[in-house]
DNA sequence: GGCTGACAGTTAGCCTCCTAACAATAATTG
DNA sequence: CAATTATTGTTAGGAGGCTAACTGTCAGCC
């Protein structure tokens, strides 16, 4: 479910008028940034219904994304590289990729495991590792899934034209870059620099 | 904390492969899309590591700020109306307006009460009813973290001009109201159009 | 070869959100 | 006025995140 926030944004006027009390408050940049949320907690409600309905979490659903990525080797070689395919296979890889914890990774892979979605395996070499790989079950649901996912992120975004998707996701960057320097994290930052 | 969500966006070239296998992905959009849900994210982490920081979470911070209206008098004067202040009481108002089942808003009251922010008070009149209010402790709380949290909102969106912070807000608005669109909400609907 | 430190995965317990069902009170209706 | 219906706030139980502590395995050093 989305985050709470609240429902109606405060009025431009009424931010202006904090303003008075508050100089550290700009209302322009209250305004973006109170929209942002709340578009971007709209935005996830809608795939989070979507899944929903298909009875998966957002959680569960980006350790299959993570998982399908494994098993799609054209993309890898069209691509002529190993920069799209070969994802994470292990509980700790995955756990890095989707940015969660692994105790949260092992929760989430317990229920993909235990509705079929996925399967451990021991990793014969190491044998502190295991190998999660997707089952038959867990590819056929992608795909059936995935259709109506896209098309939902389509409908949704149909509002904006190329232009304008280009310029959002121009802003949208460098927010993420400005948040990037306010918190740097503590290690491994230049490592993934999406831009 | 923030929702879970893959790391590193998958690039836009992948998101082109992809497509030759599934129509339904429109690059453009699921980029835009993607970008979104992912700078959304670093938003509300950045607030709620602030608020992290102060032993509060957003939930409880929401209801202090929607109760913190009712004793912003001055705001209402100077409006020479309602619109921004005396917001809501009951926690069946607060969990309207936060957009939160009654159920979480006892919690979040309780943990509030407990905390000594806020305090439960009987109506007099209609005796199924309790009305909420900040306690002295919670306003001076708010008054205490409000400046760092305004501050940390205007550092973020500091990376964008007031003309990019306009066309954001425009872009980002669009996509609220497609939102709307395309899942119309069972009620009251026409009552708060936050265009 | 045995000890210490680092790492993988799991477990336990907490917080916040949800839905569903409940008791108490108000409003409506005969 | 009595009975039904609606509403308020609460409780109970579940799901999905988190941190902290634990077990088993690998790597390095004496």
């Amino acid at each position: 479910m989305p985050h709470l926030l609240l429902k109606q944004l405060p009025r431009y006027e009424c931010l202006l008028e904090a303003a008075k009390e508050f100089p550290e408050l700009d209302p322009s940049a209250a305004e973006a940034f109170l929209h942002l949320l709340r578009t971007g907690d709209e935005a996830f409600g809608i795939t989070d219904r979507n899944l929903g309905d298909h009875g998966i979490s957002h959680g569960r659903f980006g350790v299959l994304m993570l998982l399908w990525r494994s098993v799609q080797p054209r993309a890898a070689k069209l691509m002529g590289a190993e920069s799209c395919a070969l994802g994470p296979r292990t509980p700790a890889e995955l756990a890095d990729a989707a940015g969660v914890t692994r105790a949260t990774m092992t929760g989430l892979i317990d229920t993909l495991e235990r509705d079929g979605f996925v399967k451990r395996e021991p990793d014969p070499v190491d044998r502190r590792m295991m190998s999660v790989r997707l089952t038959a079950k867990g590819e056929k649901f992608l795909a059936q899934f995935l259709p109506g996912h896209f098309k939902a992120i389509a409908e949704l975004m149909s509002t904006l034209s190329e232009s304008e998707r280009k310029t959002l996701v121009r802003l949208l960057a460098k927010i993420q870059l400005q948040a990037a320097v306010l918190q740097p994290k503590p290690d491994g930052v230049a490592a993934s620099s999406i831009g």
